[in-house]
Formats: structure tokens, sequence, C-alpha cells
DNA sequence: CCGCAGCCGTAACGTACGGTACGGTACTGA
DNA sequence: TCAGTACCGTACCGTACGTTACGGCTGCGG
């Protein structure tokens, strides 16, 4: 029963963070951020509070407890990426491509970040612990899904324009997201080092693009459906 | 200088493992297996110890450290995954075809094992302690880019049939990954549930061949070839 | 029979870290 | 002036774990 009041108590706090950090409880975050970054650094409760110049009684005064703290972190970084909506300009295969090329290059540069490398290792090493974890939930919530989401308007346009022929959103979504990424995550998460200027994310960006629209253009070659017998 | 003497002979200790592990190792690395696989159960020395019946002090004269076990560990279950060659058939297009499913299938399988998404959640949180780790080396070579190895002499046969056309088959193999993968392998890292069974995988693995053939075959379309721009 | 090598089981040590407690300080409102 | 609040800095506690050390058991060569 004690222990049960205990949980209780530290979700409200938990939850009271989520609700709205205060920007102490900000710059808080962003140390942690800065320290799950950090290739050297360790992200202990200590090492925290001396980063942030905090004592680690506020930490658990604001956090609740250690998971607590992990979780607002990874909802702190997520709601500074969101925005960029895809614009509902008049569609055409060149706008369309070129939308599908604009999407694939911002999420291949935050993917690539160190940023989201970290914090996807992150939520990965937590959820190697069986329990009810959910940071896990979390980064992918924030991570494919809302690609997902932010995508679906796109693809049900183009469809709409006559411009796409899929019938499923999601699992077209899913054949963009392969190959969009690729193996460039796993191979960063696993610690490869991988360069990815610039002007490979362009061209990795373009060839997605194109090849989505291969696969699922329905226009683009006036010479018969699939027909798929 | 005694510490470099240290870490060289631990290092020995460890190479001396890699070059073949005694039956009673085997069974101590399958022992690490099950605990790595185990969601509330933790790969401590301690646990190890208690697991596989043999002493901790055994543990360290076989494998230095516990850098040392987990390297053993992870390259005894990549020993175990190794073989299934591509079979050298005469190949047309609907044995390609078969071939590339099967291979998408038997990849799938082996990646939504638990066994799989477990050393790979391991090599992760290895990789994110930012040091010279090399499990996260060691799981990449024998994850995709063993795949890569395997698939590859299977792309070169079909493009000299006149069957596939790509300029470099490592760029091709990657779009592969990305077509069979998806998200796949990400979620499952992250914690999500997925039941994929023995049906999906075999959907999804017709799906990114035929996909992957829509891309590069080079005989599909006969009205005539790309021709971008 | 003796010594010894290999191994098991367990105790012990040092450290790191999550979590708590307490004193000290600055600010606010009565 | 004084109580209350929020916070910092630090010392402290309990535990988990990597690592080492030691005692006891078995089998084998001399």
């Amino acid at each position: 029963m004690e222990l049960a009041t205990t949980i209780s108590e530290r979700a409200k706090a938990a939850s009271e963070t989520g609700g709205d950090p205060t920007p102490r409880q900000k710059a808080v975050l962003d140390a942690a951020l800065a320290l799950i970054v950090d290739p050297k650094a360790a992200l202990t409760m200590s090492s925290l509070a001396r980063a942030a110049s905090c004592s680690k009684e506020s930490l658990y005064k604001w956090f609740g407890d250690r998971d607590g703290l992990l979780t607002a972190t990874v909802q702190w970084q997520a709601s500074k990426v969101r925005g960029m909506p895809v614009r509902r300009e008049e569609l055409g295969r060149q706008t369309l491509e070129a939308s599908l090329e604009r999407f694939a290059a911002d999420w291949l540069t935050v993917l690539s970040g160190e940023t989201s490398v970290a914090l996807n290792r992150l939520a990965i090493g937590e959820a190697a612990g069986g329990g009810g974890r959910n940071l896990g939930r979390i980064v992918l919530e924030n991570g494919p899904v809302a690609m997902g989401r932010r995508l679906r308007p796109l693809l049900e346009l183009g469809r709409e324009a006559g411009l796409l022929a899929f019938d499923d959103a999601g699992e077209a979504f899913r054949d963009f997201f392969g190959l969009v990424v690729r193996d460039v995550q796993i191979r960063l998460l696993l610690g490869d080092r991988i360069d990815l200027s610039p002007s490979d994310i362009r061209a990795g960006a373009a060839r997605a693009a194109r090849q989505f629209l291969v696969l699922y253009g329905a226009g683009h070659r006036p010479d018969g459906p699939e027909s798929a017998s």
C-alpha cells in the first residue's frame, strides 16, 4: 500500500512536469540531453545535478525518479523537433516528388543527428530490461509513428490527385520508410561511423522519392496498370 | 605499464577463447545467450556463473573480463547462424524472384527472433558508452554486412543473366535491405510488440522481392528502359 | 600415496549509482 | 523581524555489480 502510494505520487510529479516544464527545468533537460549525447559522459543523477548546477533533491522533486527524468527529456526533445507540416500547395507530379524528397531529406537529417542516435540508444537500452518501460513507446511515437502521421496527408492528396495508387496508406508509408532509412539507422545505432554529408542526404532523399514513385506512381507509366495476376 | 600488460593479457585470453571454445565454454555461452534473451534476467557475472554452474573465477580465466565474455557470446551466436548459401541453380526470372523471396523470408525470421533483438540491443547499449567498443562492429559485421555478402552473388548472377540492371551492387543491396526490413527492426528494438506470424513473414518477403524486381528488374517491362530525364 | 592443476562455490572488496536527509542561502509576504 | 518556500551543495545509505581471493573437491601423473 505504502509502495503504491509512493509510485502514484511519483507518477503525479512526472506528469506534472510533462504538463509545463519551468524554464529552469528546460535548462536542466537541455543539460541532460547534452550529457546523453556526449559519448564520454554518462547520464547519472549526480552528473546531471553537477552539469545543470542544481541539487539532486530538486531533480527528484521535479521528475520523481530517474525514469521520469528520462521520459521528460525524451518528450522535451520531441517537442523541439515538431512542426514543419507539409504545405498544401497544388499538387502535380513534380511538386509531389519534390515534397517527398524534402520530407525524406528532413527525416534523414534528424535521424542521423547525434541527438536522435543517442536518444534511440537510450530508449533501446531501457527496452532491454523487460518491465513496463514507456521510453521505447515514447520514442516510437515521436519517431516512425509521428513521421507516418505527417506523411499521410501528402500521400492521401497524391492519391486524390490521381498521382499515387495504393490501398493502405500505412503500408505505403512503411515502404517509404524502408527506401529512405535503409540500413542507415541500425548502422548508426551500432556505432558505425558514417559521414552522411548534406549532399549524401540530398542524393539519398532524391533516390528514395524517385523509387517510391516508381513503386506507387499511378500516372508514371501510362502503358497500363500493374495488374499483378 | 602494468596496466598495459594486464590489458594485453586479457586480450590474449579473450582471443584464445575466440580461437576454439571448449564444449564446456560453449555451454556457458549458451547460458549467457539464454540470460540475455530473458527479459526479466540481467546478464551479470554472478547470474551467469549461477545459471551455468561454473565459478566466476573460471569466467574470468576463460574470457578475461565482462567485455570479452560479451564478445565471445556474440561471436558464438554468429557462428550458429552462418551457412545457407544461395544455390547456383540456373536462373530465370521466376527462380530469381523465388530466391530473393526465400532470402528475405530467412532474413526476417532471424531478424525478428528474440535472440537477434536481444543481441542488437546489447550491442547498441554498449555502443552508447563511447570508447573503443567492438561489440557493435561485430554485430554489424555478422548482421547487415554478412547479409550483403551473401546476397551479392545472387545479384551478380541476375545481372549476368540480363535479369537485373544496376551499377553498384552495394547500393542495390541496401535498397533491398530497406524493402525487406522497413521499420520492423527499429520497432522491435524499441520494445514494440509485433506478432509477425510466418504468413506475415512470407507476405512481407514476397512483397519486398516483387518491389525489388520492379526497381531493378531489367526485362520486367520490355517497353523500354528507364531513360531518366 | 603425494602433489598439482582445474574447477566449483562463496566470501570479500571497491566502486558506481539511485535515492534520501540535512544544513545553508536567497527571496517573499505578513 | 520572522515564518515559509524553494533551492543549492553535500554528505550519507543501501544495493548491485565487476573483480579478486580463498577453501574445498576431483582426477591424474609420478
